[in-house]
RNA sequence: CGCGAAGUAGAGCAGCGGUAGCUCGUCGGGCUCAUAACCCGAAGGUCAGAAGUUCGAUCCUUCUCUUCGCAACCA
């Protein structure tokens, strides 16, 4: 985008929280507020520090503002009154209690397959096998615990069958060229599997209501996935209107070029989902959505909820708000992240990496170029842009300027490619293009040629001017190529060369001539300072004490919530069972034995075949834990069995018996066994 | 077990039919204006594994393994 400004084209930089969100209405009773509170609290917190970090969005908009609202509900009237739409009936189930529809995930039950209590309705964690909630014995409903009741209720959908041949053309046709191949391959998948009608509406009360004079609309708001993106229009609605401009163009002038920058986990929504809702709409498609994969960190992903995350807020205040930080920490940030962009695969962001990128790229090639540049210049040249003797120009120094101009035309093919990381590697590889031109150059040596006055001679003089003239001619267009991506840095060179940031249109790229001859330049101040070992150890040490805590936190707050007798209503714990008499208990038969062998099955993830001694016999049980436990690591456990299970085929292997296990907060499976070894096939009661 | 992407030197990545390359890091030497750049040299790769096509394969085909994403109304 800030090379799109810089080009003088009409751009605007749209973005916004999406606020409607199942989590977010989660999160409000989590922490006992509503989710108006909620939204407003991060929404406002994005905002700062996205602006702190210099991302220059034109609006970051959100999706709970009124006039998305009206968008939103505009655009599904538009496409329902065209007949773009389906209305038809369901049967769902619902939560008598709660008020409200329950999504299969809400719904726990018995698996039909492997008998596993806790079975969500969408499939069985323990054995892997899909299922309906219909298909659940004894569905149960997270939210109160209450077996949940059918209710008929009406959506509309959007049919994206119908829309099938256009998606081929335009996708599979028209950009199988110009788009990343992941998203190409994404794209074909969806559309060889089929496409199916979508439902556009739910039975909740957080969210964009439907047209209040629609029939059968009241209660219900617009899925998600369908509001949120056309987010991205009222935010260009919002920005027309605080700026003075028409919206329309943006989303209706065919010549108007719409990109969405994406990860890869919503593809779907930005290849296929909004660009059927755009063209029913009679808006203009995306260009191109040159979706980036996934960037872990420290070894692992990335996940707030676990702790395994550096906020913007903490990056902000633990460098960029420091004595020794400022913007020169967000544009080393910029750079860093830039660099490592999972622009074709999933990269890694390591504070060991931010380090070297810094010291070793940013400091010692780009900062040091800069900054010797001007040291020898108010050294050498008495703090003025030296004139340039033409008659002395030799190879090096032409080809000096064939590389700073040939630069321009580069990074215009990488950057209009998406090519971020490659196009800031040629900045880099410019300056350090710069500092071997200057070395081969040696004007500190040239400079020792002196007269009888202890100054250089007029021909020493000629030289030392036409290095530096050209490199401080590199220097102006270093400022304007970093610009894009390092904005604060380029801010800063031209205050140090005393130019005005007109200097850095795209217009000026390559000239030989920014800096005109005799104008005197203020002294070097650095563009970065280096990171040190013990700021990077601090804080890696940070992360894992964050994820360490909340991970405590987690299991304290699980832990209180059982010990205390809770009634229903947590999801967490609504496993109360009935009350069972000791007959029904007695029914069990339990024992303890010993794995003598376990091995997993075939075509299976989480499946173990375990070959258990009871003592008075061997039994063959096969067991959901593949995925917690290594088959070596627990032959010769000793575990407690029931015995008198009915035999069951998973897998084509007939499992008799069933092996306790404890279950944690975070799913971590714990054998049950004896305190002290005991005799296998010992009684337990 | 369905679909998509990826697996190349210690790290991060390029290459995609013809002696395996870049940046950083490591080791040795030179030079010094500078936040130690630049130059010279070295170590380090059965290009995930197997089979096939080919005169020749990191690159094409098939299979296997591993990782990530999607799918199961989480958007």
């Amino acid at each position: 985008v800030r090379y799109l400004r810089a080009q003088k084209k009409d751009v605007v930089y749209v973005c916004g929280s999406d606020e409607h969100g199942a989590a977010i209405t989660i999160q409000a009773m989590k922490e006992k507020t509503t989710p108006r509170e909620i939204v407003d609290k991060y929404h406002a917190m994005l905002k700062s520090n996205m602006a702190d970090l210099g991302i220059s969005f034109d609006i970051y908009h959100r999706t709970s503002a009124p006039i998305h609202h009206e968008t939103a509900q505009e655009f599904f009237t538009a496409l329902n009154e065209k007949g773009d739409l389906e209305k038809k009936e369901t049967e769902q189930f619902y939560d008598e209690e709660a008020k409200t529809f329950l999504a299969d995930r809400y719904i726990t039950g018995t698996c039909p397959v492997c008998a596993n209590e806790s079975a969500y309705g969408d499939q069985c964690e323990k054995c892997g096998t899909s299922l309906s909630p219909e298909q659940l014995i004894n569905p149960r409903s997270t939210l109160s615990g209450n077996t949940p009741t059918k209710k008929s209720t009406t959506h509309w959908f959007l049919p994206l069958n119908r829309h099938e041949a256009f998606l081929r053309k335009w996708i599979l046709a028209d950009h199988k060229d110009d788009w990343k191949t992941n998203v190409v391959g994404q794209c074909k998948g969806w559309i060889e599997a089929g496409l199916l009608p979508r439902a556009v509406t739910r039975d909740l009360d957080w969210g964009v209501q439907l047209p209040p004079d629609l029939e059968g609309g009241a209660g219900k708001v617009l899925y998600v996935w369908f509001d949120a993106p056309i987010g991205y229009i009222s935010a260009t609605k919002q920005w027309a209107l605080d700026n003075n401009k028409d919206w329309k163009p943006y989303w209706q002038d065919q010549d108007t070029k719409l990109v969405h920058f994406i990860g890869k986990d919503n593809i779907v929504f930005h290849c296929i989902i909004f660009p059927v809702m755009l063209k029913l709409h009679g808006n203009i498609l995306p260009e191109n959505v040159p979706s980036n994969e996934f960037m872990n960190l420290e070894g692992d992903k990335m996940s707030t909820s676990r702790g395994w995350s550096i906020e913007m807020d903490d990056y902000i205040n633990d460098f960029v708000k420091k004595e020794n930080g400022g913007d020169m920490m967000v544009d080393a940030l910029r750079y860093y992240l830039t660099a490592i962009a999972p622009e074709t695969k999933d990269s890694e962001f390591t504070w060991k990496g931010f380090q070297d990128a810094l010291n070793s790229e940013l400091v010692a090639v780009f900062g040091n170029f800069v900054n010797r540049t001007f040291v020898l210049m108010h050294k050498l040249c008495k703090g003025k842009v030296p004139p340039l003797h033409a008659d002395l120009m030799d190879a090096s120094d032409k080809k000096m300027f064939e590389d700073i101009a040939s630069t321009k035309t580069n990074l215009e093919k990488l950057i209009e490619g998406y090519k971020f990381r490659d196009a800031l590697y040629e900045v880099i590889d410019l300056a350090r293009k710069g500092n071997r031109y200057m070395q081969e150059k040696e004007p500190w040596i040239v400079a020792k040629q002196t007269n009888e006055n202890g100054e250089p001679t007029a021909d020493a003089q000629k030289k030392i001017d036409n290095c530096l003239h050209i490199c401080l001619q590199l220097t102006a267009n270093l400022a304007l190529y970093i610009n894009p991506f390092l904005p604060f840095t380029a801010k800063k060179m031209c205050s140090m060369m005393k130019v005005v940031d007109k200097i850095l249109d795209w217009e000026n790229a390559g000239k030989a001539n920014l800096l005109s001859v005799g104008y005197s330049l203020r002294p070097p101040v650095l563009l970065f300072r280096k990171l040190e070992d013990a700021e990077i150890t601090e804080q890696v040490e940070k992360l894992k004490t964050k994820s360490e805590k909340l991970k405590m936190e987690e299991k304290a707050t699980t832990e209180n919530a059982s010990s205390t007798v809770q009634p229903v209503n947590d999801p967490e714990t609504s496993a109360a069972k009935p009350i069972i008499q000791f007959e029904d208990f007695a029914k069990i038969e339990l024992k303890t034995g010993t794995i003598l062998a376990a091995e997993k099955v075939e075509k299976a993830d989480k499946l173990l075949k375990l070959e258990v001694d009871l003592g008075t016999e061997k039994r063959t049980i096969v067991s959901g834990i593949a995925l917690h436990f290594e088959p070596a690591a627990i032959v010769g456990k000793q575990v407690v069995v029931v015995t008198n299970l009915a035999p069951r085929k998973m897998r084509g292997i007939e499992s008799n018996g069933m092996i306790l296990m404890a279950e944690d907060a975070s799913g971590k499976l714990i054998f049950v066994n004896p305190d002290e070894k005991t005799d296998n096939g010992s009684g337990v009661s």
